[in-house]
DNA sequence: TTCGTATATTACCCATCGGTAATAAAAAGT
DNA sequence: ACTTTTTATTACCGATGGGTAATATACGAA
């Protein structure tokens, strides 16, 4: 709230050495969001609390105020991706429409997901690093994310929005293609997120679709999304 | 060779305590199929090598008879992984055929190296955890492969069998539907590689063929391919 | 000032695990 | 039989890193 340190993006809420007088939320929260940045950036074995700790001017111990272990610390930047991910997917399954509709809204939603660094997280952390009662949780809420697809796959092959096809598989088809985003985006790079995410909309799903979005008029169809100036 | 030991799967030379008279390279293969389905069961850093020892029915510093250190062990499980997808491209570069049917047919063998666990390592283990010298071996290998299939897919504009879109974000979205089968794929489940191949084949290109090769007679176009008995 | 609480630091513990040294026991060569 | 080479074993080292104990410092309240 106060302007002492008015840096750019994420930074320490410890100033080297005066006014440290942050709300304890504020505090736990730069501690995930550095640990995420740095579990992705050197993996999580590769990742020390020392080294978390040295970029937020404060010593290893001083994170067991916040956090009980460092398992913990990585199911918590987990448990924030799913939460954004389920907020998504409520707000989707409220708003309606044909199963097929509801599917474009999820894989863009989700790509968009896959360029943070919280969403990185859902599909980059090993869960084997995790107790067993946090694995079980996150085992869980991938099961609903996956439900997800299925539904609304299922759904519009009721409503007649999809072709028919192997529900099972083109969910995996999908979230794949989707996950493996989380492996292969950089903020900053030649592709940007939104972009992404509709012409992953559309390549996706025209396979799926009884009709083309696109009228088949002239020329071949072409994904409409905005800026989208790759391949020749 | 001969029959002393006949158990059915990649089943370790070493007897518990006789007969221990076997080539040096199949000593090597076997330290390899062990470590490889640990590593991917237990993770690398799950595993350790006495795990990997004691399966074998030997002691740790006997595997430094045959490897230098852990992570030369990760990086051959890895490059032979990569060697038989090498192998799958180079063959369906020699067999020619236009572009879609060049990519259907990478689509088919990548898909089945996915469902092996030489094939698994590709995708589910970690560069970092590979010596620099190895890690850039790995991140070339991964770009040819990625080549091949913007190749594919851009001669497939060209020749007109694939519809134009964009051909990195496609050669993404297929590559990471596939790369994901390694993530979930599990032997003996309800799954055939084989079906699972053949469906990946036909969903993901439908998106982009210009004709669907399905005749678009009476009932909606359904995978063609052999033994399919999922969904309804 | 003084107490209580929250938060940070320094110094340390210790289990794990990759890797090595010294050596024993087979296999192979002569 | 004998030496040599290969391959295994037992016993150990040493770095790493998660986690803890004891303690110091800052903050808010009375």
């Amino acid at each position: 709230m106060d302007g002492s340190a008015s840096s750019p993006t994420g930074q320490s809420p410890w100033m080297p050495f005066e006014s440290r007088r942050r709300a304890r939320d504020e505090k736990r929260e730069a501690v995930l969001r550095t640990a995420v940045a740095l579990f992705l950036d050197q993996g999580y074995h590769g990742t020390t609390l020392n080294h978390v700790a040295e970029r937020l001017n404060i010593t290893k111990p001083a994170l067991y105020n916040y956090f009980r272990s460092k398992d913990e610390i990585l199911y918590e930047c987990w448990a924030i991706g799913a939460e954004r991910v389920d907020e998504r997917i409520d707000e989707i399954a409220a708003a309606g429409g044909t199963g097929l509709q509801k599917l474009r809204k999820l894989i863009i939603g989700y790509a968009e997901m896959m360029t943070t660094d919280y969403g990185k997280s859902l599909v980059r952390f090993d869960v084997r690093d995790l107790t067993e009662h946090n694995r079980k949780i996150v085992r869980l809420a991938k099961k609903n994310i996956d439900r997800a697809f299925r539904d609304y796959i299922g759904q519009g092959i009721r409503d007649g929005s999809i072709r028919p096809c192997d529900v099972k598989l083109s969910a995996f088809a999908i979230a794949g293609a989707l996950n493996w985003i989380g492996h292969w985006y950089m903020p900053n790079g030649a592709l940007e997120a939104e972009a992404i995410a509709g012409e992953f909309a559309i390549r996706l799903t025209e396979g799926l679709a009884v009709k083309s979005t696109r009228k088949k008029a002239g020329k071949p169809p072409v994904g409409k999304c905005k800026s989208r100036g790759v391949s020749r």
